[in-house]
DNA sequence: TCTGATAGTTACCTTAGCTAACTAATAGTA
DNA sequence: TACTATTAGTTAGCTAAGGTAACTATCAGA
């Protein structure tokens, strides 16, 4: 028998191969998703680094490097590009001379939103063609995807 | 009463925010996992063009452009690193002189499996927190996902 | 006030991405 | 057969993205 079938007919999915299969569907999802950002004009660095400066409000350069996954001189210089192109705003912090926080400008925030819309835009496609059973059951196991992806809140 | 509310309790998860939702889990499951490739030692795009190129047999260099949507020239350099760094060979194809396929070498494809394997770990973790039955209801929904995103058969 | 730590920036290098222009090979056709 | 057009990759030359090392400015404590 084989090993982790217990109780169901077909065999229960090892944790393993769930969270094979599982990188593997997001992986592809989001390579397929990313072919509507060549409409925004911005290169992903830049798109990616504004996602994080939309949705998560006024954001240091250091937080910010730390959520892109990069050393503090490659944010340095990324925002002097979105600065220059108008889609963010640096901000002088008050209390601390030293920290310096950015927001996107209404220009920025549009062409976050504009972009975000077309991938969705995409993925609403996808999910319209599944039979309504399965479009639910998705729509179950939502909860449980952003548990375990550190979703915090939605966005 | 709320938009498409119509028999259940609560009120049933419209299209549109399904694939907000999924979109933003699905990114951020894959930024948190992206934290264990620096292990590897490989700058990202050598190792995603590195992935396709284990999982998706000896490649064409176009090919390998268009999966991984960059232009020919982006990938022509990208195969001279992967090739110096001894992670790919380059193979002449017999009927036609002009294309080039690559394929992984030993040693290219143990490093990606190594990185991937650091991945699913720690995609485990999480899952293994979880109590069964929500770990069951995704992997029911696992095929669904994986019917959205194109993927082919595993990987 | 001095000392150490922290936030960003500057300098300088490699890699990644692009377009334009090129070589080599193939396919079709007069 | 030779001429033309198409296709696969590469080269040249640029900007952006990534890194480390070294710097400035500010802050927090002793």
């Amino acid at each position: 028998m084989a090993p982790a079938a217990t109780r169901s007919r077909r065999p229960r999915l090892r944790t393993v191969e769930l969270a094979e299969r599982l990188h593997s569907a997001a992986l592809h999802l989001l390579r397929r998703l990313r072919r509507e950002d060549d409409a925004s004009g911005l290169p992903a660095p830049q798109l990616s680094a504004l996602s994080v400066i939309v949705f998560g409000g006024p954001i240091t350069l250091g937080d910010l490097a730390r959520a892109e996954q990069v050393r503090p001189p490659t944010i340095s210089k990324l925002i002097v590009h979105l600065e220059a192109k108008g889609l963010v705003d640096r901000v002088a912090d008050a209390s601390d001379r030293r920290v310096v926080r950015v927001k996107a400008t209404k220009r920025g925030t549009k062409l976050l939103h504009d972009g975000r819309q077309r991938r969705v835009a995409a993925l609403v496609a996808s999910l319209s063609a599944l039979p309504p059973s399965e479009r639910a059951l998705l729509a179950r196991a939502l909860p449980v995807l952003e548990g375990i992806s550190g979703t915090a809140q939605a966005q």
